[in-house]
DNA sequence: CCATCTTTGTGCACGCGTTCACAAAGACAT
DNA sequence: ATGTCTTTGTGAACGCGTGCACAAAGATGG
């Protein structure tokens, strides 16, 4: 529908929330679900129960694109789909190399969400010399010793770290030395890089540590007529209000630093 | 229950910032690394560097879990780590299971990183039944109508989905009916669970596509001199003016899913 | 015991993100 | 054409998180 120029949105034409990039992934893989269906138009009520997210921040993040919608109506699901692709730069082909075929790096090789969204798996390295040649996802390992010319010839701008964590910041430091300017980090480090580089990291320990602590409160709250946890812990009266009379002794418990 | 036993660090009696909760696992991993190498004590300066963030706000996050630093001196390593392990619930033993014994599920079966923190797999679980009894990561595959008794011998609250995202709801709804409060979701889905029952997600696929934005608007405000983008694929126009300008009537691009 | 120096702990201000609530825009029926 | 009804787009209020800047606390040396 050549609903055309209603208005620019002007007020922000190049300023996208940084909260609202990181959500547009997820509206565009709802949107490509209705797609598959061939819904024509979908409300922001229902897209946004798709996504799980509040209607109104649905609308307020494309509003940060544009006027996109139709009131009355709703959204093209075809054209939203398009508008977003093209924003994120999923109309480009990205190729990505990941460092480090160990069992992540193999994994994420493996994964199919990769390629189905532009991003091209230009090659797998790894700094083991058995690995070398040997395919995996049916691309063949290639020697660190090749990640420069491999970055090079190939254009890369988005690398992916899987190995551990002790190689990790002198992977980083080679890749962003042949050109990288992106690097999605599976390794547990924190990542020193240069002004203009990105990077994102996922860190599956953290996740879980976040949501142990959640759940020990959860525990916590309902454990007053059970006083058995899961395994040990012998959970002793805690902190006692540590900011009035707090001395570091006394209240320590008698698991202390050795 | 609200006021029942609730002491804790007087400020802040029971809530501490969900940004800051997402921060003691870093600060953990640094001050472990610190003690490894029998660093005594460390001031705020050194650890937030250490951690790569402010170091007021490692300040102020350290505050919401009470006063144990030492003016003039900084904070001693060993009694931080305790502090922070029994805060995050590290001191007790967390059996989890990992649902869905892919690639994916597989390598965080052997990833280090959990049972190195109090997390221990309790149980691998796949649907296919040929997978059932094959040792992954040392530990037999166990098959899916098994999900619900293992679940409860073994007390876990802790679950784990790397199943293909058709499977993600499903096993979702038979954990969570199962006794699991928590789920670590590598599913690209939307799960949709009742109150109490706390998702964390892990979307691979949507680390890139956020990445890929940035290295877009990093190459759109390039480009004015140098035409030359990462490598093929090259859109005109970029990300500057891309609002209302091609006549978006007719047909829309192959933006293909899949 | 007193002075000085280091480092923590935190009050405060600012900016970002979220949510509400509603006017404007357009579809649709009469 | 006009009125009604649906749904968008957004102004405004609110709350959370961040960073500054400084006073208080304690160590250290004389």
């Amino acid at each position: 529908m050549a609903t055309g120029r209603t208005h620019r949105p002007a007020t922000r034409s190049r300023g996208i929330p940084e909260a609202t990039v990181a959500r547009l992934p997820l509206y565009l893989r709802a949107l490509t679900a209705l797609s598959e269906r061939s819904v024509p138009t979908v409300s922001s009520e229902e897209l946004a129960a798709a996504a799980g997210v509040n209607s109104a921040k649905l609308r307020k993040d494309f509003s940060y694109l544009g006027s996109y919608g139709t009131r009355g109506v709703g959204y093209d699901v075809e054209y939203l789909v398009y508008q977003i692709s093209r924003e994120l730069g999923l109309t480009q082909d990205w190729p990505v190399v990941i460092v480090g075929i160990g069992n992540l790096g193999a994994a994420l090789a493996n994964y199919g969400g990769f390629a189905s969204r532009g991003f091209r798996v230009a090659a797998l390295i790894d700094a083991d010399p058995a690995m070398a040649g040997k395919p995996v996802a049916g691309i063949p390992v290639q020697h660190a010793d090749e990640l420069e010319r491999i970055i090079q010839d190939n254009g890369v701008s988005i690398g992916v770290i899987a190995t551990p964590a002790g190689a990790a910041q002198a992977v980083c430091d080679r890749l962003v030395g042949a050109g990288v300017t992106s690097i999605l980090n599976f390794a547990p480090t924190v990542l020193t890089v240069p002004d203009g580089v990105d990077v994102r990291k996922v860190d599956l320990s953290i996740e879980l540590q976040i949501l142990a602590f959640h759940e020990q409160r959860k525990a916590g709250e309902e454990a007053h007529a059970d006083g058995a946890g899961p395994a040990a812990a012998r959970r002793t009266g805690t902190g006692s209000d540590a900011s009035a009379d707090q001395g570091p002794d006394g209240d320590v418990p008698a698991v202390m630093p050795a």
